[in-house]
DNA sequence: CGACTCAGAATGAACACTCATTCATCGAAG
DNA sequence: CTTCGATGAATGAGTGTTCATTCTGAGTCG
């Protein structure tokens, strides 16, 4: 991994951000499938229906497609966001909607999710460059709502809103790891039922901790 | 990454077990430092003082280096930890060692378990086949503590112990990567520091949301 | 409308480089 | 002296990237 511009390549209108986009897509499922070092830039080329040498007119190099995954999609990430960040509901409502999110992005998404958090444990300087202040952001949102609740007094001070967040964050990743680790005869719906059951009562069991807390009857 | 046996191969009775001691906690330490894929057998030959055909004296491959990290080291954990596990003490009091014991494992040996949650979550058959069932095996003699202290009435019984345990690791991982993804201007005693006082209230927040909840002062 | 031209996109085999692994040779120990 | 451990350059396989060539689509002209 060199040091690298992730600045787009492609300049055409011929139909070039449809082809860009979709040797993302095609990128975010071989990396999720095999890895970020176990996929071939020609996995990708295939994945995506065109040549080895076109990635190339698109893309800087194979680092710049994982570079551009996290630049693209967390971006977005943070927009969607934002929205239930900003909404004029109760915080633990909110709190419940960021949780429903990242379960979202962990059901339907989960290539994307996944290589999120493997790339960013990568100890690759660039992708520190790129992918932790863009996920450092995401994490603040969800800080922001709780020291929100915090200011109000719904929520407990003696817990830092930042550490809320990223064991919230944790708590959840944890489940989906776990999940994918585990005993695999069931059916992916009821794997997901599973997982979202779980997610479930990992949220109560983390608002009534951070409520610090109201008598679960 | 082939399907192979993580069996010793080096039978010599000369030093033999210090030198394959030596190039395991060599390759611990490169590859949290770069990652497996980023580490090259010659690193680790490097690291660990001896030639790069030395390796093959002792393991069958570059994946077999880190199966045995996974069997060897995670084994010596599951040990420790059914021991905490099976301690005569309150149950939220061994919920308590066990965050020690994590936080122990994140401090003193945060190589050590970065190269094996890293790895846990690539996506290759032959760590699935090594690494799960062990990992598996730790969260559920965390699972047993807490499912001892629902059956006591101490903890709610309406998050499966398993969740609970999957989350309590999922949590503490979280605040370990991103305390790792933070701005590093401080030295390493003070985050250290600041990781342990982020732990114990994760702790706390996490004791209370298991308890469902006793009221906090 | 069809033929032609041109510019830019797409191709994929060749190339250059990297690195895991081997093995002939040397060194060390008993 | 013999046996076994250690060595490290050579080997061969794998793969990211390049670039000469072909393809495609848009525009122009008769």
């Amino acid at each position: 991994m060199n040091t690298h511009s992730s600045k787009p390549k492609h300049k055409s209108g011929r139909g070039s951000s449809d082809k860009r986009e979709r040797i993302l897509e095609a990128a975010i499922r071989v990396f999720a499938q095999g890895g970020f070092y176990a996929t071939r830039v020609s996995d990708i080329a295939k994945e995506a229906g065109v040549a080895d040498g076109t990635i190339y007119l698109y893309f800087e190099n194979k680092d710049d497609v994982l570079i551009s995954i996290f630049q693209d999609r967390i971006g977005k990430l943070i927009e969607v966001l934002r929205e239930v960040a900003g909404r004029d509901e109760p915080v633990d409502e909110r709190v419940r909607r960021i949780i429903e999110l990242q379960l979202g992005l962990l059901e339907g998404r989960r290539d994307l999710a996944e290589v999120i958090t493997v790339n960013l444990r990568q100890s690759s300087k660039l992708l520190k460059q790129y992918g932790a202040p863009l996920f450092t952001e995401y994490l603040e949102l969800i800080a922001s709502v709780i020291a929100e609740g915090q200011r109000s007094g719904v929520f407990r001070e003696d817990v830092s809103s930042r550490v809320a967040a990223r064991a919230l964050w944790g708590g959840l990743d944890g489940l989906a790891l776990t999940w994918a680790l585990g005993g695999g005869d069931k059916d992916d719906a009821s794997r997901d039922a599973a997982l979202k059951k779980a997610a479930h009562q990992w949220g109560e069991l983390f608002l009534d901790g951070l409520r610090g807390g109201t008598h679960h009857a």
